[in-house]
DNA sequence: TAGTTCCGAAACCCCCCAGTATCGTTGACG
DNA sequence: CGTCAACGATACTGGGGGGTTTCGGAACTA
């Protein structure tokens, strides 16, 4: 419970309309959407309140600029990335790959890293987000499913764990963002049996 | 010699000073630095034109908007890509690569590719050159250089051509674009050696 | 020298958009 | 019901930048 909360219920309630929390939600879901249509300088603030179905100063009471609701849009929205606390041992490498592409969890989110990136180069706060959900949560992912493979024994012993770990986030963001294709499943699974298992797997 | 040129010479040159063909080298020079070191958005017009020590009448005089300049500054400045005919025979798939690499080639060009992202997005016509230049001639080199190590029997016979062949232009222009890192040397070779050469040779 | 064309510099126009301010309205509290 | 804060809508401000025009000067032809 935050001190503003606990002066709301001790302390007499200011008077007047209450903030309506909902609306947070309903805008940082509108900043995502455009976010991923038109990327982020396309994102235009009207935009953004007009399909949450807010005025702007409701945004701008939120919060201060662009780029702050802009983080909290994508840290907030896209979720805590996913770690190897969220995939139990399924006892292969390639299942383990497989689980986390059609797991249970969040929508494919390669639009919104798509549109963000025109913001990261001209923007430190956008490019550290960025940065924290889109690189460096991914190939810490991809280290410790194969680091787990390794000590099942399924890895050749001369494989460089800190390299190969960044090869399906390269190949899938390259996919997407630079040369500008779908990520289908058929390309993710192709990608995990003919360049990643074959890459560390001890059995030929 | 175009018919323009004819005119010039056979019938009589037209009165008034004549265009400084120096020039669009000079802009096209001041835009693709601009490019690299600012993006396409923080390429303004004035300071291309300021940089190449011209006005901005001149530019416009000679392309008709920015994309038009840019889409001229990348075709005509980055060169002609790099194709397997500019690449000898090297009798191993290694040597050929680090060819590509160390040959004496134009300088790193990535620094243009990141600058252009964001124009991309939005673009067409920058989307198309951009394709050419950075991301289909990239492939087919690689796709080219895989086939030839196949001829000399270099390859293991299941090898998924297609998909390999964008394992490497995957990784370095993620590492520099996506993830802002300095593609030097030391990560090209151990990409080589401990990524793309694991994956298709077919000794052990 | 007269006429023409290109030159760099700079003023200018116009649109877009982030951010602010103001409106009348709505809803919670006392 | 009176008060007050949050609401949606909308007008407004200020800066940035693409693109155009103007201007005096320079270079070339006749």
């Amino acid at each position: 419970m935050t001190s503003a909360q606990a002066a709301d219920d001790v302390v007499a309630r200011r008077a007047g309309r209450r903030r309506d929390d909902s609306k947070d939600d309903a805008i940082l879901l509108a900043a995502r959407e455009l976010l991923a249509e038109r990327g982020f300088d396309g994102m235009t603030m009207d935009a953004v309140a007009a399909r949450a179905g807010a005025g702007k100063a409701t945004v701008y009471r939120r919060w201060a600029s662009k780029v702050e609701m802009t983080v909290d849009a994508v840290t907030c929205g896209t979720g805590v990335p996913l770690t190897i606390e969220d995939l139990p041992d399924t006892g292969s490498l390639r299942d383990d790959l497989m689980a986390v592409r059609f797991g249970r969890h969040r929508p494919d989110d390669t639009e919104i890293m798509s549109g963000l990136m025109s913001a990261v180069r001209e923007n430190p706060e956008v490019a550290s987000v960025f940065h924290a959900q889109f690189v460096r949560s991914r190939i810490t992912l991809m280290r410790d499913l194969l680091e787990r493979a390794r000590l099942r024994g399924e890895l050749r012993d001369d494989v460089d764990l800190d390299m190969v770990a960044s090869v399906a986030p390269a190949m899938i963001a390259y996919r997407k963002v630079v040369a500008g294709q779908r990520v289908d499943d058929d390309f993710v699974v192709r990608m995990i049996d003919n360049v990643i298992l074959p890459l560390v797997l001890d059995v030929r």
